[in-house]
DNA sequence: AAGTGTGAAAAGTTTCACAGCG
DNA sequence: CGCTGTGAAACTTTTCACACTT
């Protein structure tokens, strides 16, 4: 196995990816510090991971570091930028602005991990720009439109559980490739389209378990 | 193995856990249908898993199926919450009413499922309660009393970033066993106590990577 | 000496396949 | 017969330990 899966991408397991993630952040953390470079030791330590991990992690899509020195931060940052895809900033469109969605309009956690979105659409535009919600938002109906004249490939979906499988099809069918949903229904959609699912309820039920 | 681990707890996988959650919303979602048993082919599809890990997970907590008929509904969903610890209602306390969380506040996923989010603490309370938030918004110096008045042990944490560790701290100082984090912080805290981290901008990054 | 890169071992998870029960 | 419960196999991910480079 070379590491190559047949759409040419590199072969990494799902769960380094997330952890590419963190280490983006720690890296920008500690070129805010104005650290040049970094060991496997202390990068681990700041993303909270292993140092063996980290290393195995990275291994993955290159060799960046130095044996006997380190990583180069900006190098390593400017690596990790590519892999993930975020080189360019990506266009984000946010379905169904009720009570959930409004609220992560409002909240700019996007946008200062440099997501732009750029519209919201609800059956009821109205009810969400009284809300407070400064990004426009659109009519439902427009959504096919809007996602091919923008190409848009990530979408975040708010709607109520029972409209979720059917909005998806529509996100899906107008080019739609990524989708953070948010309700508690598992979607069905093609291989070539990944679901990520954020389940607030369940992350608390999850919690549960564990305290005795 | 025996299935024990030292503190008498039956030792259930971690992903298996997080699926007891998504099985128990579909028997609920059967029940509401009026079916009163079912096989493990029909809930796993429900469920969005395989049959033979379903019945695996089920089997982790015991027997309470009839061979050649299925599990009852009634009496799998009992277990299920026995399980997770849900058969009494857990209070629930968020830390930091600013824009995500007092977002999370009028958002009533949470209490939808059966979790009680009884006060909120700011370090400006009135701002919170002016944001239309009708759960008590107290200042965030009356947290430690709270927590070991009321026996509070999850917490739902959506200070910012800087303050993150050390408001985890308090919170675990005070009482607190499991802590769902919306900051992008990786907390410190004792192996006793349970992290889940909920971080909105990386579940996008992740997305963006698949995107080809 | 310090610290990476990596095979190989260990641990964790999923899937298979079928014996056995109702 | 239909469907559960479960060992064993397959697969995935993490950790270890050390050869090797600067």
């Amino acid at each position: 196995m070379d590491h190559q899966d047949k759409s040419g991408k590199i072969d990494i397991p799902k769960k380094a990816i997330y952890r590419l993630s963190i280490y983006l952040r720690s890296l920008q953390k500690l070129h805010a510090n104005q650290v040049s470079t970094v060991s496997s030791t202390t990068l681990a330590k700041v993303a909270g991971v292993k140092s063996s991990q980290l290393r195995k992690d990275l291994a993955y899509f290159g060799q960046f570091g130095t044996r006997g020195l380190g990583y180069p931060v900006e190098l390593l940052t400017t690596m990790i930028r590519e892999t993930l895809g975020r080189e360019r900033l990506q266009p984000v469109i946010l379905v169904g602005a009720g009570n959930l969605g409004s609220a992560l309009l409002r909240y700019h956690g996007f946008e200062k991990e440099g997501f732009e979105v750029i519209a919201a659409f609800d059956a009821k535009p109205d009810a969400a720009i009284s809300r407070g919600v400064r990004i426009p938002v659109f009519a439902d109906h427009l959504l096919e439109d809007f996602i091919k004249e923008k190409s848009v490939k990530l979408a975040i979906l708010c709607v109520p559980s029972e409209h979720a499988q059917l909005t998806a099809n529509r996100l899906v069918h107008a080019g739609i490739q990524g989708i953070l949903n948010f309700s508690p229904v598992m979607l069905e959609v093609g291989s070539d389209i990944t679901i990520n699912n954020v389940d607030l309820a369940l992350e608390l039920e999850h919690l549960s378990y564990f305290i005795r």
